[in-house]
RNA sequence: CGGGGCGUAGCUCAGCUUGGCUAGAGCGUCUGGUUUGGGACCAGAAGGUCGCAGGUUCGAAUCCUGUCGCCCCGACCA
């Protein structure tokens, strides 16, 4: 490609509301257009990017035995009410709906599990096809409650989802394995380094999954993980040993005491510290948070209990609740009371709830992890500027006890599996893999024939790659201060050469067209640009793009010479005649790389 | 949806507080010339319903009301 003919369109300030690398280097670059909030025109280059890490996902889908298709967008509104997901994605909004000309409602594809299952049910009828998996990369919409850092939270992108049917438990954990791997050897051969966690299976549902991250500094969830052990979790879903508190000086009954306007933890325990109880901290309280919980059938009010220093994890709350409610579940939504419900459920102004008498809500829970029932606690008193100290979860609870785990681990508590600490980061989510059970084949009714002659509802898994958000990732781990640092594998175009002599100079354009010529007849992607601009500019131009190699004939075209210069590396000076097996071979070479390190995946 | 902020040229922004002359700058674009190894220089040009709609006023980018859009902080997810 010639650069005059491309429509080359870099911007040489940042737009204004690009905070994140890749949202900002991105637009500089020309990649992306904004038409709209969480909605973008993926240029030209965008679009070769795309097409390659498309094509490597897709590859390594086939690779482990997936078989593409293409699934409608609109997705009638029936399917979605025989699995019964169209009440909680109505729930959580999450899903764009058009009506047609005729009324009738369609959602615009957040997923494709019911229209998948649909599919099998009516193609696959025998154990003898099983398993099978279909997958496929089409457009997803999704209505973000709030689209942000350009192409990572958009409301229209680009996913791979996969979905497998299987006839055992143990046949989907081969595939989930087979997924696995499949996708440690896509991000391996995209160039990006990812790693797989534990995670929470959310609306999706089903019994086991795991996310693959791409670690970076602004990565919207936090990962818990010990390098030592190998355990690696979502904050969402991360377990893990807690310290215990010390112990203190706790009068043997609980005892009421006044504490006045006092009703943050902290306060509550240097309140506490002047006046009688010299040695309490805030891993001494029992700290209360009430929710309202919602199903499809019924509102329930909710006390959860943690430890004084400890926080509440939301998404373990509602996970326990669903599991309390059994059939009134699952929880569709889950939101802190407001004052006034606090008012009515506790007889006391916000920040003095307590498990003792006067607490009124429909559900109690008390996190395992971190308290027990027969410790000492300062608790609030369910009155106004009261709390009981020396509270006994066993004897002084007025409510019916419900134990499960419920904390949001942190930084430096201990690894569940070893010794070990666990320590933090940020990371980017690039993919999901979940094993799905029955929920869906059995909401259904879809079915296959086994061989003791009766029908079964698929066991199901199903797998996810945003492709688009790749993309944004793989800019977030390779930039530097010039620009995009594209790894080969993925870069739009291979090769840049940039005529660099003096207009008109007859050898340096015949020696840059012949590189051209010669690289084109090698079946390198390369670029040759004729623009009628400074070298300057050209080098800053393929530097913000982020071409991985670059030729320049320039001066030393006189002596028979060019340079050849990976992205960020240093210049070669070589023979012109050299030069194009030069930049083969180090292409070849860095692909190579890549695919060894596919190829070590286990 | 709650809280905060912003809408002026393709991009980045001044001007608004305290209403008043032809609405400005830099970058980019176009023309001509000089330049040509890390975002050149000179001369000239094009490009604006000041988000939109009302209102106040002799007069509104500026003040008021409404509305739409966008950005940032919190709850969703690839």
């Amino acid at each position: 490609m010639r650069a005059s003919r491309m429509h080359l369109c870099t911007l040489r300030e940042d737009p204004a509301d690009a905070e994140i690398a890749s949202h900002r280097l991105l637009m500089r670059a020309g990649y992306l257009h904004k038409s709209g909030a969480g909605l973008y025109l993926y240029g030209p280059l965008l679009q070769r990017v795309l097409a390659k890490v498309k094509a490597i996902v897709s590859d390594e889908m086939a690779r482990a035995g997936g078989l593409e298709v293409t699934m409608p967008i609109m997705q009638e509104q029936g399917l979605w009410e025989k699995s019964g997901r169209w009440a909680t994605y109505q729930a959580s909004r999450t899903m764009l709906t058009v009506k047609d000309r005729s009324g009738q409602t369609f959602g615009l594809a957040p997923t494709a599990e019911e229209v998948v299952t649909d599919y099998a049910a009516n193609v696959v009828t025998s154990y003898k096809q099983l398993p099978v998996c279909f997958f496929q990369q089409h457009t997803k919409f999704r209505d973000e409650i709030r689209p942000r850092f350009g192409l990572m939270r958009v409301k229209e992108f680009i996913m791979m989802d996969a979905y497998s049917f299987h006839d055992s438990d143990e046949s989907l954990d081969q595939t989930y394995q087979a997924m696995r791997k499949a996708y440690h050897r896509t991000f391996r051969r995209l160039g990006l380094e990812a790693f797989a966690v534990e995670a929470d299976s959310g609306a999706i549902g089903g019994s086991g999954s795991h996310e693959f991250m791409v670690a970076a500094a602004v990565g919207e969830d936090t990962i818990l993980f010990n390098a030592e052990s190998g355990y690696g979790a979502n904050v969402e879903r991360a377990v893990g040993r807690v310290a215990p508190a010390p112990a203190w000086a706790a009068p043997a009954a609980a005892v009421r005491v006044h504490t006045p306007a006092v009703g943050a933890i902290t306060d509550v325990m240097g309140f506490l510290q002047k006046n009688g109880y010299a040695d309490v901290q805030p891993a001494h309280g029992l700290k209360c948070v009430l929710f309202v919980a919602k199903t499809e059938k019924v509102e329930v009010t909710v006390a959860a209990f943690v430890r004084g220093d400890r926080d509440i994890n939301e998404v373990k709350l509602t996970n326990a609740i669903t599991r309390l409610l059994g059939d009134q579940g699952p929880v569709l939504n889950l939101r802190p009371m407001h004052p006034p419900e606090v008012v009515t459920a506790t007889t006391a102004q916000p920040g003095f709830a307590g498990p003792g008498a006067g607490l009124t809500v429909g559900l109690a829970l008390f996190d395992k992890n971190t308290l027990d029932a027969d410790t000492p606690y300062i608790a609030g008193a369910n009155a106004t500027d009261h709390h009981l100290v020396g509270f006994r979860i066993a004897r002084d609870a007025a409510v019916k006890l419900h134990w499960d785990d419920l904390v949001t681990i942190r930084e430096g508590d201990g690894d569940p599996q070893g010794p070990g600490v666990l320590s933090e980061k940020r990371g980017i989510e690039v993919g999901h893999i979940f094993k799905l059970g029955t929920k869906y084949s059995a909401a259904m009714q879809a079915l296959y024939l086994g061989p003791d002659q009766k029908r079964h509802p698929f066991i199901m898994g199903c797998y996810g790659i945003g492709s688009s958000r790749v993309v944004a990732a793989a800019v977030e781990q390779h930039h530097d201060a010039d620009g995009i640092t594209w790894p080969v594998s993925i870069a739009p175009y291979q090769v840049v050469i940039v005529p660099a002599g003096k207009p008109g100079d007859a050898a340096v354009e015949e020696a840059a067209e012949g590189l051209y010529r010669d690289l084109q007849a090698k079946g390198i992607e390369v670029l040759l640009d004729d623009r009628d601009a400074k070298p300057g500019v050209k080098f800053k131009d393929w530097d913000l793009v982020g071409i991985p190699y670059r030729i320049v004939c320039g001066r030393g075209v006189a002596t028979g010479t060019v340079e050849v210069k990976p992205r960020g590396g240093t210049n070669a000076d070589v023979p012109l005649a050299e030069a194009v097996g030069l930049a083969t071979t180090w292409i070849q070479e860095r692909l190579a790389v890549l695919h060894a390190a596919a190829e070590a995946v286990r």
